[in-house]
DNA sequence: TTGTACGCGTTATCAT
DNA sequence: ATGATAACGCGTACAA
């Protein structure tokens, strides 16, 4: 009772199965009249053909499998919708798999995807390299996304996060900021070492005389909050904050108001990766664009998939700063102390 | 040169390919010494199932197809988070494809799913309901999300727009505002209708002297900006704004603002969805529990799919109120005018 | 307990 | 141009 196969089609149009096949696949070695047969057969029986057995028969499922770590919403659909696009525009179909923390997990969900894609996308900021490399199958094409490290002859594209908060410092002391705290993100966080690591160097050589302070934090918003609290309790001076992801910014933005300070006055906030709230609070931020970067990993996935050069090098993109009022210039020179 | 198949296992174990399934598979009927040579010789040569001809041994995939209209971000990212979270928890993977505006493409899409997926999870507040009817294989076990009516035997979810809309009018109305100016969404989408529908009744039957008017947008920010450019020029009174969904509210709110108008006190703006940044921006709105009912979907759709109940009715979501600063109630009577 | 052989729905090879 | 048939990798009757 289920749909039709081939096999009914051929036995309607009163052929063999490889006249069907080739008909459909759009052969030219298949008479007119014994096409129009075939076509005209399939389309009363509504026959689709059953793709889990083409890919069989093929060795290429026409499919690429995707392993995400939990994103923060925004972000997560805004990957997705950019590795679809392109995609849909190869004719490949996206198979979804989140990975949660547990490295465990992500191998669980890495085996799950063998025989039912051609390659792999997948992004694991928080993976310990030697765990990614051992749970990813060897024959399968995979493209990594900001993992933690390189692995050899895979191709990988990666997020500039030392540039970038770089770019941040820059911009903070351009505008007169000297006591710049940073609120790092998880520990385990390839994206949150890299941006705290950009932002140490970044000091350490164009304020040398300033003490490098880095609060801990997870990402989230209540590390924000909390870090706000533990710059307002202290006697330390700050004049901005830079936290590493833009929610842990708006956390801390919300509790420095609350508790009297004035942003950009007396303390400067800023984030990094731009979500759309950072645009509506007009907060400087770092603009990660997510979108492109997935469809470029699935560009280079099914290039190498299809044998247009198997680059296996590691592409670095460029985030922007995004200028707005929370970073605001000092006008008097009333910074110190 | 590929991945060792069952096959190699069972050579390197010294045994046929049926007691290596069997090992596997963790039937009893294998002798213990046996099972663990098969363990070994599997893990030896890292084997792992080839899911594609697993499902076409046996008939199931283990996979579900999820067929999304092009979502504004967020709602996007919870839809599938809440699937995803059900649907690995049950053991089945995730196969996602965008279905654009037009009703051709869908249903390329849809069939693109045809022997890769067990079932069908399918949100299509845009697609007429015969195109929707006529593109879906008939044969496949498919849950209806949000689609623009019912299609006999197929099972549903809806969220209750009508409900949302009237308890925002209610809440409106309880606040002393009178004169409320609906922002619609888009003309094709079921969502959109209800939720002006839903205004149109509330209104009827709870002020009926009021006169009703809808000002059309697209649930886009600027139609929301340039709805409030309309307001703002035209001497009719308003002194509540009720927007189709969250981004033409916030559009609103911003463009009213700049106008000089003052949120809540002039006018009161409100909107639907509940998107993260309604919060931040204290908009009074409708929160749609969107991972919960896509959680919802999976869950019924795999209960189909192992015939636990084949439980054909529509299931309706009540979406909650939230009330903020920008629908504050009115202190005085003044709202007459 | 174990092995042989067939079927799942296609495509591709090799005849004819 | 068309047809018979062997793969593809697996599960599972059925036989032993």
């Amino acid at each position: 009772m289920g749909e039709a196969t081939i096999r009914d089609v051929a036995r309607r149009a009163e052929v063999s199965v490889a006249s069907v096949s080739r008909a459909l696949n759009g052969l030219n070695n298949v008479r007119g009249e014994t096409r129009e047969r075939i076509m005209a057969a399939a389309k009363e029986l509504g026959y689709v053909p059953h793709a889990g057995a083409r890919s069989l028969s093929l060795a290429r499922a026409h499919a690429i499998g995707v392993v995400l770590p939990d994103l923060h919403g925004e972000f997560f659909s805004e990957c997705v919708r950019g590795m679809d696009r392109e995609a849909s525009r190869r004719g490949y179909l996206l198979l979804l798999s989140n990975m949660h923390d547990d490295s465990e997990q992500a191998a669980v969900a890495l085996r799950a995807m063998r025989g039912r894609v051609d390659g792999l996308l997948v992004m694991a900021p928080h993976i310990p390299l030697e765990a990614l490399e051992r749970a990813l199958p060897a024959t399968l094409p995979a493209v990594l996304i900001n993992a933690p490290g390189e692995i050899a002859s895979r191709p990988a594209l990666r997020l500039d996060n030392r540039a970038g908060a770089r770019a941040m410092v820059e911009h903070l002391l351009g505008g007169g900021h000297r006591h710049i705290v940073h609120i790092a993100g998880p520990e385990g966080n390839v994206d949150a070492q890299e941006r705290a690591q950009g932002f140490r160097d970044a000091l350490a050589e164009l304020a040398p005389d300033m003490p490098v302070r880095i609060i801990s934090g997870d990402f989230n918003e209540e590390a924000g909050e909390a870090a706000a609290r533990e710059i307002v309790a202290s006697s330390a001076p700050c004049d901005a904050v830079f936290a590493a992801n833009d929610m842990m910014a708006i956390g801390c933005l919300h509790t420095l108001r609350q508790a009297g300070k004035r942003v950009p006055e007396d303390i400067a906030v800023a984030g990094f990766d731009d979500v759309p709230l950072a645009r509506y609070l007009a907060l400087t931020t770092i603009e990660v664009r997510i979108a492109e970067i997935g469809a470029r990993a699935v560009s280079r996935l099914i290039d190498m998939l299809e044998g247009k050069g198997a680059d296996t090098r590691t592409e670095l993109h460029e985030p922007q700063l995004i200028a707005r009022a929370t970073t605001a210039a000092r006008v008097n020179g009333a910074a110190h102390g």
